[in-house]
DNA sequence: CTGAAAGCGCTTACAG
DNA sequence: CTGAAAGCGCTTACAG
């Protein structure tokens, strides 16, 4: 597969093979007109033979295309490693990236300042075509980065006050209202809400999403408390909620971790699911198929989650704008961790 | 930041604006004598002024470097998002490849057939300067591709059949050891292994390691199962452990997934934790510290075994080769999952 | 101490 | 239908 130079063959080796011009081979590597179909033919045989792929760089400095594109995980490592929704939707960004012939570059750092300084970095050594951002904060200070640079974005989630970044976004008001209209129609009237990051804006969102499908029922939406999407704030949030004077009868989580944790607490505090505490997950994973109970959850399919966030980055580098992509709704899984609440709160 | 024109600046840019040639401006920016200390110190200002880097594209034609490394997971993506190991050791990774101005591509695949096209892909356009390879398998194809190609690679795991490819790998052998040793001393006769993926080659070398740790103690290891890794593994083996005439008092697992997910077999087998079986976890992840109870897992720095596989691959690629290294051996953490047997079993 | 030039591996107008 | 040449953004011998 290697020249007899052992060095990795270029269209100079494929020219001398075949006994034309660089120019030659190119364009019949390319598919453009200017070659006989035979030249062309046996231009592409001698590629094949040599296993010849363009190079990446020659072709960046001429297209000036990177033909990567960047994503950077802003959270520490310890959160994102339990957390089962990243790698699903990187196995979706990439199942349409590497279709495309686009690679990944993937970079884990701790904060919005190192995220920040990573962007600056890689597109001014011209490493990206775009970036994929994920995690938006309520405000964000990434945001005016990207802006600043021109640099080609699409954001996973929906963006706060609208700016000019196109987004793929999930439809939380109706995956919430789902879950509650489902609580409620089961008889819950005291239902509790843990949520994620209280500075990311998609958890902002889901507890105004919470809020609204409460009032439609005349409930109030007393019992909220934010976390950091860990198994130890999760159960520290159950705690806390099992603890009250009254308590909910029913808790929707913001990821399937702490719906897990909050089983082993209800557990532990003697609370029996679902018969005392009816538990809804935020993300469908494993984990909610097969604790015990198996875990009610608001299932999503990630992946194409991710395929579509791909998509429209693709065609924002290529056309210079995207629209912003509504995912569908996540839709209600119902598995043991849910019922009738037993005694009819209040 | 950006010129003028709305592009991004090339060394060109800074020339002009300096005055000089293109070439005083390269040796400027990459401290080689050949301009005056204050030119220098000019060019370097409208460099920073400009925001200027050089491309990666421009660097990598003149010097044959891709400035990149690449990681390509084979796994199903659903099985890599509850496993935290993951994106620790990417975490660690990186921390060594950015502080070098390192990029990496990561690529999830489905087999091996997958990430060897990947492989050639990447290496025939010349994205990367070499692989991390992961999760290698006893009888493992990826290996003859990388000789093949001569494409620099480090393996993180041992090796299978010594191979070429330097490692870095883990001392199974004194990790499973000290967990045998200890459930022994606490008073376990019957003590059991639920192993990962039996294709892998750690699995393999792990298991020989149970059944010499055992045999040391004069005590057979008949109770070996072996699994994917996943929850749903993880609790059939449990239950099937669990189910047999004479059940082991002890479990030693491979991850800690499944350790967690032992429990809640456990508990809905109405078997106690610890008292009537002691459970330890493979990995020291969120998982364990917070589980009910508590589980006592192997612990070590995943984190530390990226970023000497990125180091000992970098070192590869400078050198043409690196030494395999050993990473110190996990450490057993003790917490409520294990006990001294009631009944002692035989 | 500085400038002009070649070359890395491609693509693409531009001549013949 | 084909070849010779310029250019992408750098680095690095090589002259002055």
């Amino acid at each position: 597969m290697t020249t007899p130079d052992g060095r990795r063959p270029t269209i100079a080796s494929i020219a001398a093979r075949a006994g034309v011009s660089i120019g030659a081979v190119s364009y019949a590597l390319n598919g453009r007109p200017g070659v006989s179909s035979e030249t062309r033919q046996r231009i592409i045989d001698i590629a094949n033979d040599l296993g010849w792929r363009p190079s990446v760089a020659a072709r960046s400095m001429v297209g000036s295309r990177a033909h990567s594109v960047g994503l950077i995980l802003a959270r520490p490592a310890d959160t994102l490693g339990v957390e089962p929704f990243f790698m699903r939707f990187i196995a979706g960004l990439e199942r349409e990236l590497s279709a495309r012939r686009i690679a990944l570059l993937l970079q884990i750092v701790e904060d919005h300042a190192a995220a920040i300084e990573a962007m600056r970095l890689w597109w001014a050594e011209r490493r990206v075509d775009g970036m994929v951002i994920t995690d938006l904060w309520v405000k964000d200070e990434r945001l005016p980065v990207l802006a600043e640079l021109g640099l080609p974005a699409i954001a996973a989630g929906r963006v706060p006050g609208g700016g000019d970044l196109p987004s793929v976004s999930t439809d939380d008001e109706a995956a919430v209202s789902a879950a509650v209209d489902y609580l409620v129609a089961l008889g819950h009237r005291r239902i509790a809400r843990v949520a994620g990051l209280p500075v990311l804006n998609h958890t902002q969102l889901r507890i105004d999403a919470f809020r609204r499908a409460m009032r439609v029922h005349g409930l109030p939406a007393r019992d909220i408390v934010t976390t950091d999407y860990t198994w130890g704030e999760g159960a520290r949030a159950t705690r806390t909620l099992l603890s009250r004077r009254t308590r909910p009868t029913a808790i929707i989580f913001d990821n399937d971790l702490m719906a897990v944790a909050a089983v082993n607490v209800a557990q532990e505090m003697g609370v029996a699911v679902p018969a005392e505490l009816s538990i809804v997950a935020g993300d469908d994973s494993q984990l909610c198929a097969l604790a015990h109970p198996a875990l009610t959850a608001l299932a999503w399919d990630i992946q194409a989650y991710g395929a579509h966030t791909a998509r429209a980055l693709l065609q924002r580098i290529d056309d210079g704008h995207a629209p912003s992509l509504r995912e569908q709704a996540a839709t209600l899984v119902v598995r043991g961790s849910t019922a009738a609440p037993v005694k009819a709160a209040r």
